[in-house]
DNA sequence: TGTACATCAGTGAACGCGCGTTCACTGATGTAC
DNA sequence: TGTACATCAGTGAACGCGCGTTCACTGATGTAC
């Protein structure tokens, strides 16, 4: 946690990644990307095997910090009310802030920007792609079962495609929010599904 | 409307739109679009000045379509129901439901898919994008605000954000798709906000 | 402590290929007189 | 009806550039004896 100076590697997706987010990863060229880190193609190719390989890492290390992302917020959130539906409205609000925290916005999804690229990926890349987004549900369905033990919903509903909900909600508000270069997007479109999620469990909690 | 042959600029168009989807806007081609349109490269500058012209027609067409099938799904929807609660959760589902009957899928969004190769295009492709998401916006906001005049919401709600919801949930939910190669993706999220708009609004409506 | 060797983290030049774009030309169809 | 010219919808060859990838080499650090 010492503030010691970055490794190639780390610099090289630190690069990788904002310059993928802002115009996809086939226009992200490697003579850019050592240009910029400041080392020689060699250089890049001893720390990648080739292009795939560096999306693969790409993926790995976003889809590594979204869920501890997932984990910090919503476990506080647990820890401030035992309730899981109102953690849960704690964790969504929590989430929100922190998007609309960020100075520039929240930098984009990387799977995002993938997974519009498909066919440029080898089968690796698209399976990394497809677990994150399967492990999300996974996470999030089950916080909605708990919730729905304790508070029977209004309505009936699909479990899986509310734990989806959040990954979806989040993914789109990203691209609305690049395509309007309109900041707080995203926020708003989570505190639209917090309200959803109130509506459908709550007795209208404050 | 006869079944006449398209004319090359339609082809050139239609395969363009398939591959961007497919593999993104850099990584599809001149030389393989002409290649699977049978024709010469000069044959494709004849059509589009450069590349980027391609992307804004590309652009302008599937905004238009898009409008065109919003237009048709609530209008119908309008006429089956007056009361316009009503007529927005029957155009929903009809939304859901061809969403559903599409063979493969939703095509995918060309907006989400420009959205993340963002310096690739100039000026004029974004704002052809910004303004088809305002757009919705509006057209979602104002019937949102007939629908909240008669029906007044339980919670209070942002109509802009609640108008932004519907673009946002379609582009999220195709990533969803798209990453997960599920079908039917779009339509259960599209159903979940039909559940959110009904406890919104609705004395729970069947 | 000195020497030999191995590994790490690169350098830098070269490669061939495919890309977007240009341009002179062409053959079929339309219009003017 | 015939001729001259213009426009449309391309062809096909050529261009230069930048891309991903390879490879022989290098200098600094680590390890064995």
């Amino acid at each position: 946690m010492t503030t010691e100076p970055a490794d190639t590697r780390t610099r090289i997706l630190d690069y990788a990644e904002e310059a993928v987010l802002e115009k996809g990863f086939e226009a992200t060229s490697i003579e850019e990307i050592v240009a910029s880190v400041g080392i020689s193609k060699g250089g890049f190719f001893y720390h990648f095997k080739d292009k795939n390989a560096l999306a693969r890492a790409l993926l790995e290390r976003y889809i590594s910090a979204e869920d501890r992302l997932y984990d910090d917020l919503f476990g506080r959130a647990r820890e401030l009310n035992e309730d899981p539906l109102h953690a849960m409205l704690i964790g969504l609000k929590l989430l929100a802030e922190l998007l609309d925290d960020m100075p520039n916005g929240h930098p984009g999804c990387v799977i995002a920007a993938t997974a519009y690229q498909d066919r440029l990926f080898d089968k690796g890349v698209r399976d990394l792609n497809r677990d994150a987004i399967l492990g999300w549900r996974q996470r999030f369905r089950g916080m909605f079962e708990e919730i729905a033990a304790q508070h029977p919903p209004r309505e009936a509903v699909d479990l899986d495609a509310l734990g989806d909900m959040v990954s979806s909600v989040v993914e789109g508000a990203l691209v609305l929010e690049r395509a309007l270069g309109e900041k707080g997007t995203v926020a708003a479109q989570i505190i639209q599904l917090r309200t959803y999620v109130r509506l459908l469990f709550g007795p209208a909690p404050m």
